[in-house]
DNA sequence: CCCCCCCC
């Protein structure tokens, strides 16, 4: 089986010329850099006229030589590629072959051999008779030989010329890697973060970072100190500056989503100038949908990208974060698309407050985290994440139509729901009988749901007892029979104490009941009496007492529950503990009533 | 040189 080469191909595109997708041969390969992350090797390939050793890699692609995919001999189709000028020491300047995309044409174990007699290409060669190969090259040479070094200030200021800037050609996003710094690149702004300082071991400062993309790739970019001053007010969301001397490093992708094994960072010489000319051919945000149904199987914590027709959106929920103690608002929505996956996605914050849209909106997100919570997964909006409602991309589209006609009566697999089902966030209120069926409690962790019940029973007797004083610590008490009372958790003795309560009861709903336990705050809750008054009718007043716990029965509440299957002496049971009760706000019960009878009907009420 | 991103 005999392969043709482009050949005389590697003669234009080492003149600076334009060769669509050539068809080359790989003779060798050689690592030059690095390891793990940071390995870069080098190509031998040959378009059967000529070889040259300068093809580089892009790293992306390492795998395909790592694997053997990439074998001697193999022959090979250049899907993309830049090329670019490296400094060479004493000798002036080299060019150098980035290989972005390749498709492999025929393995090498089956050419088995070297195609023709290629001559090994060096710059000499590029005499005479390689400039007709330019000329002939049309269009224009995408990258022009040798920008000259800039002579620019290492500052931005309003009277940079940013003609001098774009006089020069710039370098695709893709091609960028520690080993070239002479590059100027000519990016959109998709995003930029808030400015943030920070404070540890290491020291203390401020920065912002920026995720930046033209139509090769993306990359991110952050400014640190000094020049988070100088640059922030300039960088602008949705502008292209001209952008050149940053220092460049390997990214880690545990904190970026963005499709580069680089990052960079701006540095005291960096140069931005505003793009002032037509930028529309720079791209705008770019998205690596993943679709809805193989969420899943990604692991928790990576940063994914996701479109979706928002299904139903939960009301705002206020709560406080454990750890910081930050008042936190989020909204829970949830996305589906045509892979039949449903997923629960919560915003935070503005984004979640200003989010009210009933309109079912398709929204795509880049940069999403996967999380995981009772063993069912969500995704969860970071302050680095981009969020665009009914963008103008076509998979935002496709799926409108697709919901729009039939798609939102498809069936779906709501990849968020737990073994036994997901309550649609702490919101939604079930009954017992859902309880049951979704066997909450029967996880590791226990399961929280809300409901609304009536408290059929109260056990008075053992509901409130004497604690240790101590703030944290509300352990029931020895009474020593000597005024002193004994905590066996600090281990030592007490003239006071304090009341606690512990309060069993039954409460039901109309499709069953269950044993509860409420603790101190919930119990206070229900009895509408603080503790120490119901510790001083305890001792007192046994009968107003009495009457407390008879009064509070056949009373309605919304209860939260957190329920998880113990075992007693060999007897497994439903342990279930009031986390919050609140009285019943008519107006929105009569909602979820109203929202109820819909649902089971079918009709509209 | 950051890398926090929350809650049930």
């Amino acid at each position: 089986m005999s392969h043709k080469l482009s050949e005389g191909s590697l003669e234009v595109i080492m003149n600076g010329g334009v060769y669509d997708k050539p068809i080359m041969q790989v003779l060798g390969s050689k690592k030059i850099q690095g390891s793990g992350a940071n390995e870069r090797f080098r190509l031998l390939v040959s378009d059967g006229k000529h070889s040259h050793s300068f093809a580089m890699l892009a790293t992306q692609l390492n795998d395909k030589l790592i694997s053997g995919e990439l074998s001697d001999y193999s022959v090979v189709q250049i899907d993309r590629f830049v090329t670019s000028l490296l400094k060479n020491t004493g000798k002036g300047e080299k060019r150098v072959m980035i290989i972005l995309d390749i498709t492999i044409v025929c393995p090498g174990s089956e050419v088995g051999k070297k195609i023709g007699n290629p001559q090994t290409w060096t710059e000499e060669s590029s005499g005479a008779s390689a400039a007709p190969a330019q000329a002939a090259a049309a269009p224009a040479p995408s990258l022009r030989p040798a920008p000259k070094p800039m002579s620019l200030a290492p500052t931005v200021s309003a009277n940079l010329d940013s003609s001098i800037l774009s006089s020069q050609m710039t370098h695709p996003i893709a091609s960028l890697s520690p080993y070239q710094n002479k590059w100027v690149i000519k990016a959109r702004v998709m995003s930029k973060s808030d400015i943030r300082t920070w404070n540890n071991a290491r020291g203390e400062g401020k920065l912002f970072s920026m995720d930046l993309c033209d139509d090769s790739g993306e990359i991110r970019a952050t400014a640190f100190k000094s020049e988070c001053d100088r640059f922030y007010d300039m960088i602008q969301v949705d502008k292209v500056y001209y952008i050149s001397r940053c220092q460049l490093k390997t990214a880690n992708k545990q904190f970026t989503s963005m499709k580069n094994d680089y990052e960079m960072t701006f540095t005291a010489n960096t140069v931005v100038a505003e793009c002032m000319e037509d930028s529309s051919s720079v791209p705008s945000i770019k998205f690596d949908f993943v679709p809805i149904n193989e969420i899943a199987a990604k692991n928790v914590d990576t940063l994914l990208d996701i479109v979706g027709v928002c299904k139903s959106a939960a009301d705002l929920q206020e709560l406080t974060a454990r750890s910081t103690g930050k008042l936190l608002k989020k909204r829970e929505l949830t996305l589906v698309d045509n892979s039949g996956g449903a997923v629960v996605l919560t915003m935070w914050g503005k984004e979640a407050e200003n989010f009210n849209d009933n309109s079912n909106p398709v929204i795509a997100v880049k940069g999403a985290r996967l999380s995981e919570f009772n063993g069912s997964k969500s995704l969860s909006c970071l302050a680095s994440s981009m969020i665009r409602l009914n963008p103008d991309l076509p998979e935002a589209h496709k799926l409108r139509g697709w919901y729009d006609n039939g798609g939102a009566d498809m069936e779906i697999v709501n990849i968020s729901a737990r073994a036994g089902g997901y309550t649609g966030g702490s919101n939604e209120w079930i009954t017992f009988a859902d309880a049951e069926a979704r066997q909450l409690g029967s996880g590791d962790k226990g399961d929280y749901f809300s409901l609304l019940g009536v408290l059929t029973f109260t056990f008075a007797d053992n509901a409130v007892y004497k604690a240790c004083p101590q703030e944290q610590c509300n352990k029931k008490l020895v009474d020593q029979e000597n005024g002193l009372y004994r905590c066996e958790k600090c281990n030592r003795e007490y003239p006071n104490y304090k009341y606690r309560l512990l309060l069993s009861a039954n409460v039901s709903d109309a499709s069953g009941d269950q044993r509860i336990t409420a603790f101190n705050e919930a119990a206070e809750a229900m009895l509408g009496t603080n503790v120490a008054e119901i510790g001083r009718l305890f001792e007192y007043d046994k009968t107003a007492y009495t009457q407390l716990f008879e009064e509070v029965k056949f009373k309605s509440f919304v209860f939260k529950f957190r329920t998880k299957m113990e075992t007693y002496n060999d007897e497994a049971r439903l342990k279930t503990t009031v986390m919050n009760v609140q009285p019943i706000d008519y107006k929105d019960a009569n909602k979820r009533l109203i929202a109820s009878i819909k649902t089971i009907s079918g009709v509209e009420v």
